[in-house]
DNA sequence: GGAAAGCATAGACTGTACTCTATGCTTTAT
DNA sequence: ATAAAGCATAGAGTACAGTCTATGCTTTCC
């Protein structure tokens, strides 16, 4: 498929998708049969790196540490302990947020309360 | 106190408090008995300010929203609609993201027992 | 076969949130 | 009294994550 089909199943806009190829994240092909153009094509695997680099993105990773998680998942056949060290780390922010997130969540809860009892 | 107290007591850097500041986000009062100087004087409320400000901060408010956030808590005294909205999505952001959290933090502990059982 | 739509690269521009530097005046310490 | 430290403003610079524009070639559709 090419980009725009990708742009179309992922609902990344062309322009992401080509920053995240400028970025390593992902990389198309182009058909060496081909000479006329250089159109480059993507597969399954782009779409599961880029619904990976989604989900990644919303809890808060940054693009540079999902490239080491793609290259984790994807490329390497040994065990990292740079890349564990990286999880584990990333575990421990997940688990501080979400304490975070409770406090404020109740938090929001009573201002809003509050806003509401003054009417 | 002064900027250089005000920074010691929140950890944040002079810089970073001036920022907030241009932002209008605190407020310092200059001693109008003094003409010498146009040194700001700070007092409890920023820091109480400035703690909201920390906090807000981690759970993924913008600084723009942050600001909201102080004026309907300190400087509003009738209940405003789109503050409630705002705080009501964002609370809705917040269950997302826990959500989002929570998957996530399995996948990366399954990842780590993954690349663990390489070794 | 000519217009419209799609692809590629390169680089400029935007927004958010700082962070640092320059300059100059004021206060404090020795 | 003078050097060091602190304060203020203004503006430049940085990092991240896009987003948009320009240019030019290619493919597709009527």
């Amino acid at each position: 498929m090419l980009v725009n089909e990708l742009s179309k199943k992922t609902g990344l806009s062309i322009h992401t998708i080509r920053y995240y190829e400028n970025l390593g994240m992902i990389k198309g092909l182009t058909d060496e049969k081909v000479t006329s153009n250089n159109y480059k094509h993507y597969d399954g695997n782009t779409i599961e790196r880029l619904e990976i680099i989604i989900e990644a993105r919303e809890v808060g990773f940054t693009l540079a540490e999902i490239k080491k998680i793609l290259i984790s998942w994807f490329e390497s056949t040994d065990s990292k302990p740079e890349t564990l060290e990286l999880f584990q780390a990333k575990i421990k922010e997940i688990d501080d947020k979400m304490r975070y997130f409770k406090k404020t969540k109740s938090l929001l809860e009573k201002v809003c309360e509050k806003i509401k009892s003054n009417d």
